[in-house]
DNA sequence: ACAATAGTGTCTGTTAGACAGTATTCA
DNA sequence: TGAATACTGTCTAACAGACACTATTGT
């Protein structure tokens, strides 16, 4: 066994919603191999200072961002040869969701940009840095299906957030139209809570109630959303 | 960075379902670390034999055991300084399933056994290698999961299997009681067809149609289950 | 008063779940 | 013929989805 062993890193799909459609943040590569391509947050994970590969993932973020996100898990790990022009590597990928005021303001802060992640990497730019792409497209997926069965749409609002912002969560990234009044019986009348009720929220005609997640990352036994397809 | 990279490995939860209840496949360790302790099917990725990470769970399970799964999956990646005696290192963890009756035998040609993985591991051997304990309770966690919302179940099943065969392996998994005549139902009269056709499968009484499955792991809109939870 | 958005009540078609009953095999 | 299992039809309560209506704010 005297191969070199596959680098291991994390890489870190971090999201937002932005005038209804999914955003992704990249940043330039500084270094070779790559230099100049954007490419996801990440980085190798440092056995000595990270405890754990979701303490590597916030770390990573936090020195590239200096936020902690709204939420963060781990999705899938992309490992083999042909990745990285330097051979085998590993990359536990992670997702993560922040509400776009914030992340907008600090990826502007720190010489990034969001790109528009939808319709399979098509609003991306050209030549992102090694399987990227690819990722991204993988992670989307995912976070469509998962947002069917439970409420992780919430962490794209800062809280409190209302009823309204929290329906329109869903309608950009099922890519579906729902009735408000039955959207809120659904999310409102169930045995178990899924919000707390906090302040009102004001801005055009009447306030609204304002709320907050509980119970973060669980699974519906139904699909949430009723819904006729957007038109296009 | 001149630290020792982190170990990248494969480990298998490899299950199936026996009288009712999930077993793991589990061997004696033959080397140290932990050697003579029981452990999940797994080892080291050989970045000059195996292409990507899911080669070289295949290529382990066929080492150990001489069969291809019925079914096997990447579900997480358990990575951190703290799992194994030897410091930083990551395994990449799968689920795998097969039918009872060809993995009990192959089981019993390769001085390995099968073990009840049910009730959070409280009838699994002590002392169990690593976290291994924790890794096989995550794994039965997810498996349980995702039971609800597609096909997965059928994989323990050599086809063709009858419908009551597929029902039994949902009430095994969910440990719910589904009335026949509705499950049937519901199965059969979809839009889009889960199971084709096969040839009967006689056994007792009047023989029962068999199938197989098309169409593996999709998620449905709705839970598949009716039912009341099981009796203690 | 009007515009704008928040929130409620009620109707209807669909379906999950319960259950009774029929069909087909083997001994 | 009876035991055992496979399969079908139908009823009912619950609920998803549609929609009309009322409520509360700012200008």
């Amino acid at each position: 066994m005297s191969h070199a062993k596959p680098d291991l890193t994390v890489d870190i799909v971090l999201l937002t919603l932005i005038e209804g459609r999914l955003h992704v943040a990249l940043s330039p590569r500084e270094s070779e191999p790559a230099k100049g391509k954007w490419a996801l947050v990440g980085g190798t994970i440092h056995p000595n200072v990270d405890s754990d590969s979701t303490e590597a993932a916030l770390r990573v973020v936090r020195e590239k961002l200096d936020i902690a996100p709204r939420h963060m898990e781990q999705v899938f790990t992309e490992a083999n040869g042909h990745r990285t022009p330097s051979g085998w590597s590993a990359s536990i990928v992670h997702l993560a969701l922040h509400d776009p005021k914030s992340l907008t303001e600090t990826v502007e802060r720190h010489a990034m940009q969001l790109f528009d992640a939808e319709d399979g990497g098509a609003h991306l730019p050209k030549g992102l840095a090694f399987d990227h792409k690819l990722l991204i497209n993988k992670v989307v997926q995912l976070l469509t299906v998962k947002a069917n069965y439970s409420t992780i749409v919430g962490h794209f609002l800062a809280e409190p957030f209302t009823l309204a912002e929290f329906q329109s969560a869903y309608e950009a990234v099922l890519d579906v139209v729902i009735n408000p009044a039955n959207f809120r019986q659904k999310i409102l009348k169930r045995d178990t809570d899924l919000l707390e009720p906090m302040d009102m929220v004001h801005s055009f005609g009447r306030p609204a109630r304002g709320y907050r997640l509980i119970r973060h990352l669980e699974y519906f036994d139904r699909v949430l959303v009723e819904g006729t397809r957007a038109a296009a």
